[in-house]
Parts: C-alpha cells; sequence; structure tokens
RNA sequence: GGCGGCGUAGCUCAGUUGGUCAGAGCAACCGGUUCAUACCCGGUGGGUCGGCGGUUCGAGUCCGCCCGCCGCUACCA
C-alpha cells in the first residue's frame, strides 16, 4: 500500500527557524501524525534548500566556508524541530549528492526531450528571491515586485524551460480536480495567474558556482534554484536510485506551504516539470496563511520575529510548566489560530489566552477534577458498573468525527474546537450530577458512572489531540495508567477503561498563569506575563520608526524644474527635466491628473535624488519628486523662499 | 485603475443550496457551585449582520451601486 507522503517546502538556511516556518513544520507534523494514528503508513519530508545563491551570499558575508556555514544551519533547523516535537521520516539537504544527481538527470532529460532549450536572456532579476520578471511586469519599475528590493539587470545565454507549453494542461488539471489547490483563494489566484499567460522560465543561472551545475555545460553555470529545490521532493523517494519502488511514496499526498510560493512555484512550475517527466501530480497542495505581528507582516526587517523555541521556553519559565508541554501548548496555539486563508495575529498575550483558557482551565482541569475525585472517592479505582451514558457516548463520537473531518481537511481550528466541544460536555454533565452531592447521599455507583464519563472523556481527548500536543497526550495516558495513547479507532471506542483500572495520582499539566494581585485583595490590571520576560523573547522594535542614520541615507535636494511634457500613452504621468544644482535630472511623476506641464515649470520642489532609478514608459526616472498627498492627489512643495538649484535638505 | 475576497456582539470569529441565522468562544458584569489548577456551571450584552437601493410572501444569505480593508495585477516612485 502506498505511502501517505507529506511535504513542507525546504528551507533557506540563511536565517534560522520562527513563527512562519515553524507553523508550516507544525501543521505538517500534526497532518503526519493524524494519518499514523489513523493507521496510515507516512513518510514525511522537510529539510533545508542549500543551493541558493542567497545562501552563498550570507556565508560569505560571515566570513564562513559556505559547505561548513550549510551544514552548520541545517543542524540548527533539525534541533528546532526536534525541540518542537516535529516527528519527519527524512530531512532532505539540496547539497546532498544524491539529490544533485536527480537534478542533473532531470535537466538532461527534458533537454534530450525538447523541454529545455537554450537561448538568451534579459532582464530584470531579484537575487533575494531569486526570480526573473518578466519585463512586462516592471517596465514602470526597477525593484522587486515581491520584496521591493532592487533588481539587476541580467543578460546571458541560458536555459529556458518550455513552461508555455504546459499552460492549458495545468489549467485543465487544476479545473477538473478541486482539491487539487488549497484552499480556494489560492486556486482561484493560480487560475488567475495562469490565464494571464505562463512565459517560459530560464532554468540557468551564472553569476555564481554554488549550485547544480548544469550538466553537460560546463560554462552555463548552475541550475535556477527553484527548479532544483522543487525536486527535493522526488529526490526523497527515492527517485533514480529504487527503480519501480519510488512509486510507494509518489506522489505526495499533501503538500503544505505558505501562501507565498503557491500560486507561482507548486501550483505552475512544479506540477508543470511533473507532466514534462510524466509523472503523476501531488494529490493536494495546501497555502496557509501568515502570521503578522501588530498588524505588520512579520520580516527580519522588521524586527518582529519571535523565535519558537524562545516562546515557549518563556511560558514554560512564567507559569511552572514543563518545558515539553510548554512546546505543545505553542504547537496547540499555533494550529488553534492557523492562519488559512487571510492572515492571523500572532501575539503573546494571544498564546496565554489560550493557554490558560484552553489547556489549563479546560483540558488540564478536567482531567485533574476527574482524576481527583476517582482517587477521593474510589482510591483511584474504576468501580464497578462504571459504563458511559448513551447520551454522552453519541455526543463523543460524533464530535470525534467531526474532529477526524476537519483533521483531514486541514482544518486545525475548527477540529480543536470540534473537540474541546467534549470539555464542555463532561463539565456540564458533572455540574448537573453533581457526583461530590451523589456521594454525600451513599449514592457511589452513581457517582462512579458520572465519573467514569470524565475518564472515557480524558482518553478520548489524549487521543484526539495527539497530533497536536504529543507530548500531552503520553501524560495524559500516563495518569490514566494507560500503556499508551490510544490510536484514533481505538480511542473511539467509549467503555474502554474497565473495571478495576488503577489510576495514577493528578498532576496538573499546564499550571495555570496566575496574573498579579494587589496584597489589598483588589484585582490589578493583569500584566502580560510572557512580555515582562524580554529576555527569552524575540526583541521586538518599533517597526515604524527609523534611526537617525536612516534617513541620513536619503538624499533629499531641492531641484528647479527646466521643463515637463507629458509622457505618451500615459495618462498620470509627466516627464520632468530637473537642474539638481548644475546636474540635470530626468524623472517621471505622476502627477499628470493633477497639474500641467505649465504649472510646474520654474518651480522648485524637492527630490529624493539617489534613489534607485526606474524605467518608466520606457524613460528612465532618476529621483522622485517629493508631494503633499491630499486624498490620493499631488500637491506640490516649495521652499519658502528662492534657493539655490541643488540645495541639501535635512 | 482592473480582477478576486472580505466587512456579523468590546475582541476573535461560525453562519450549507434565502424562511428559529441573529450565533459560538474570549473579555466584562451578575448569580450558582465547591470535586478541581481562584476552577466549573448558568444568566446578562439593547450587534440597523459596512451603507443605500432592488428581487422575494420572506435576505448576513441573491442582484446593483457606494464606503472601508486585504490579496493579485497595473501607466505608484
Amino acid at each position: 500500500m502506498k505511502r501517505y507522503y507529506i511535504t513542507t517546502p525546504i528551507y533557506y538556511v540563511n536565517s534560522a527557524p520562527h513563527i512562519g516556518t515553524a507553523l508550516t513544520t507544525i501543521v505538517a507534523d500534526a497532518c503526519a501524525r493524524f494519518q499514523k494514528q489513523r493507521g496510515r503508513e507516512v513518510y514525511f519530508l522537510t529539510g533545508t534548500d542549500e543551493n541558493a545563491p542567497k545562501v552563498h551570499r550570507v556565508a560569505q558575508e560571515r566570513g564562513v566556508p559556505t559547505q561548513q556555514f550549510v551544514d552548520e544551519m541545517a543542524e540548527v533547523f533539525e534541533r528546532a524541530w526536534r525541540a518542537l516535537h516535529i516527528e519527519y521520516d527524512i530531512f532532505i539537504r539540496t547539497t546532498e549528492e544524491r539529490h544533485k544527481r536527480v537534478v542533473s538527470e532531470v535537466f538532461r532529460r527534458l533537454r534530450e526531450q525538447g523541454d529545455i532549450y537554450k537561448g538568451s536572456y534579459q532582464g530584470w532579476y531579484c537575487i533575494s528571491c531569486e526570480t526573473f520578471f518578466a519585463s512586462s511586469k516592471i517596465d514602470e519599475s526597477k525593484t522587486c515586485p515581491d520584496c521591493g528590493k532592487p533588481l539587476e539587470w541580467r543578460d546571458e545565454l541560458c536555459y529556458y524551460f518550455r513552461l508555455s507549453d504546459y499552460e492549458s494542461r495545468l489549467r485543465e488539471h487544476i479545473l477538473a480536480n478541486p482539491q487539487f489547490i488549497q484552499p480556494e483563494v489560492r486556486r482561484n489566484e493560480t487560475l488567475g495567474f495562469i490565464n494571464e499567460g505562463l512565459q517560459d522560465i530560464a532554468v540557468s543561472r551564472t553569476g555564481s558556482d554554488w549550485g547544480v551545475p548544469v550538466p553537460d555545460d560546463p560554462n552555463s553555470g548552475v541550475v535556477y534554484v527553484w527548479f532544483d529545490a522543487l525536486l527535493n521532493y522526488l529526490t526523497a523517494t527515492g527517485w533514480l536510485e529504487r527503480g519501480e519502488a519510488y512509486l510507494d511514496t509518489w506522489p505526495p499526498d499533501l503538500q503544505l506551504m505558505g501562501k507565498d510560493i503557491l500560486p507561482r512555484f507548486h501550483a505552475t512550475i512544479w506540477p508543470a516539470m511533473l507532466m514534462a517527466l510524466g509523472l503523476p501530480l501531488p494529490e493536494r497542495l495546501y497555502g496557509h496563511g501568515w502570521w503578522i505581528v501588530n498588524k505588520q507582516k512579520m520580516s527580519k526587517s522588521l524586527g518582529n520575529v519571535y523565535a519558537p523555541l524562545e516562546v515557549a521556553q518563556s511560558l514554560a519559565d512564567a507559569a511552572g510548566c514543563e518545558l515539553p508541554y510548554a512546546v505543545d501548548a505553542f504547537r496547540y496555539y499555533m494550529l488553534r489560530e492557523m492562519p488559512t486563508d487571510a492572515d492571523a495575529e500572532f501575539s503573546l498575550e494571544g498564546f496565554e489566552a489560550r493557554y490558560n483558557g484552553d489547556l489549563a482551565n479546560d483540558l488540564g482541569n478536567l482531567l485533574h477534577r476527574t482524576l481527583s475525585m476517582m482517587h477521593r472517592y474510589f482510591e483511584g479505582r474504576v468501580p464497578d458498573g462504571a459504563r458511559l451514558d448513551a447520551e454522552l457516548a453519541d455526543l463523543f463520537a460524533q464530535q470525534a468525527a467531526r474532529v477526524t473531518e476537519a483533521f483531514e481537511a486541514v482544518d486545525f481550528p475548527r477540529g480543536l474546537r470540534e473537540a474541546w466541544q467534549i470539555i464542555g460536555a463532561v463539565n456540564r454533565y458533572y455540574d448537573e450530577q453533581a457526583p461530590w452531592t451523589l456521594m454525600k447521599q451513599g449514592n457511589t455507583e452513581r457517582a462512579g458512572q458520572v465519573l467514569y464519563a470524565g475518564l472515557i472523556a480524558a482518553r478520548l481527548l489524549g487521543g484526539l489531540s495527539e497530533p497536536v500536543m504529543p507530548q500531552v497526550a503520553r501524560e495524559i495516558a500516563r495518569q490514566l495508567n494507560l500503556s499508551s495513547v490510544p490510536c484514533w479507532s481505538d480511542a473511539v471506542v467509549m467503555n474502554a477503561i474497565p473495571t478495576g483500572h488503577i489510576l495514577q495520582e493528578p498532576k496538573p499539566i499546564f499550571p495555570r498563569l496566575q496574573p498579579q494581585r494587589s496584597t489589598g485583595g483588589t484585582p490589578v490590571q493583569a500584566q502580560p506575563t510572557l512580555e515582562r520576560d524580554t529576555q527569552a523573547t524575540a526583541t521586538i522594535t518599533m517597526p515604524d520608526t527609523i534611526t537617525i542614520d536612516e534617513f541620513k541615507r536619503l538624499q533629499i535636494r531641492i531641484a528647479t524644474v527646466k521643463a515637463a511634457e507629458p509622457v505618451p500613452k500615459s495618462t498620470k504621468l509627466l516627464k520632468l527635466t530637473l537642474d539638481v544644482g548644475g546636474e540635470e535630472r530626468t524623472i517621471v511623476a505622476g502627477i499628470a491628473e493633477d497639474y500641467t506641464p505649465e504649472q510646474v515649470v520654474g518651480k522648485q520642489i524637492p527630490v529624493l535624488v539617489n534613489l534607485q532609478p526606474a524605467l518608466i514608459r520606457g524613460i528612465v526616472s532618476e529621483g522622485m519628486m517629493l508631494a503633499a498627498d491630499v486624498d490620493g492627489k499631488a500637491v506640490l512643495l516649495h521652499p519658502d523662499r528662492e534657493v539655490p538649484s541643488g540645495s541639501g535638505v535635512r
């Protein structure tokens, strides 16, 4: 029987794991554990992308040999994932020889059959994103449409992959297989992208010798890193090495990633490559949303990057929770709040709220109160005749089915909500039945039955939450004195704990985070406990401030407008010729709807002169005019009195 | 500017094909309970379901327009 093959992207090793990569990997791990628990054989792949020129560059900047650098970083990732209880089956590194052989072989085959051909390339390239951009996409700009960094002009002979040949087949496949790209937003986005027309992509790069050399053509540089990287999914199955046996794993059942690399790469280039190779396509591609922090996209440059382990460690310290359970709590938070189509806010306050509310008060307390009563009333032995009420049994089974369905759909927020319904039901049941009152009335038999519901619920919850919180599930099983966490089908067996079964002493798994209280008994504002521990969490800078040094990098000068004319075939643009203190500059400004050429000639305006030049409508714009923005309309700024052209602005 | 999506209680959000759909969780307040990790249970929230029209016996749920936010894209710079 074919293994359930699940993948994460391989991660760039130029920075350590953060909550973004952790999200993808934790989701993948939870999916993998879920499938395993359901009895499937699972093959779970993650790894590192080490062939990127960017990686080479970062290593050089740090003065470390690149191979040594990637070795160290791969180790950082493996350690981080193990610490987060990620149970992958294979960790692939693209610098491995066997992967390089696969890349070479695929390149050769596609070149032989004409899917890869040699041509010349002139175009704009973003080093950071490792991506070429069609001139149609950037002819008004010289910055990367994705990351905003300056693009480099490349003019080189290189190999192309005939992506355009696969346009209609891709579209047909996507239309015929609704589950292929999820969620729906990404599917629509991909279709939109494809419908604009796919162009052949350059799949070789010169300028760096770090990577897989183009086979049999030593002067053609290395294979494009995306072409290289995507093939890791194939390498990991043993394709090329194991004959037909790789089909016990191929194709992937579920490929997870962030939404940014789904439409353009995993949903177009990747399946097109596979079509060219004549291989079956992945069953399902799933792109999740991103975490945002303080309403801002998380990024290293903004300095709002959290390290998962530090977040977990600081919770452990603040709450007195054992680290493995704090890590599981972090996993729970990631999955409970997992961004699906839209982005979601990550915050320590939110994490704490989930910890106290869902884990300490709900899950932890239910287990603890149940075991406490079992020990107090029954000396820790399951009493005779204990049996689950039919009504509760039905509810448990129904909720378990809903959890299954949600997990299968990679909808962990919904699945966990459904699982937690069980906790609410048992708490209400306890309240109605009041086993403590039954005991006082001497009705021990009924009390035992009621508490039995709590035991079964705890056992079931341990099973249902195992994909999310494996260590916690184990601890629940230990306290219930079960030999192991029940597998999925076994977890829903309702009267599975036998009469006479001995239970362990209860011990809180998630000690509650205590809000601060004043000695006078008046509650004071609860302090976000984690936030006080700034040592343990990543530093968060004020994202919307810059330093004076950063400001000084902007060279703003007063320019005098010598000439102005409309830009042909444009409605918004004026071409301005400026005197910037003896030097003449041409800039293109989007003010034609607000000013006529006559109105601006002779005016003095502040201009940012050290902006990266941009090609706009075929005109090189060498700077940016500063103007007030009034409801989208430009209003020119002038010096208080006439000043020499080229005067600096500070 | 174009295409797509979204805008539901203080916060985070559920709401299939139009008719108990006006909801859940959290926060707050009130009450109850005491087995439990000051926990749990119940109650309360005057939400014009972004705004204005329309279709319909009946619309968060369909249509049009407008406002706001997001994504992709574009003659943003």
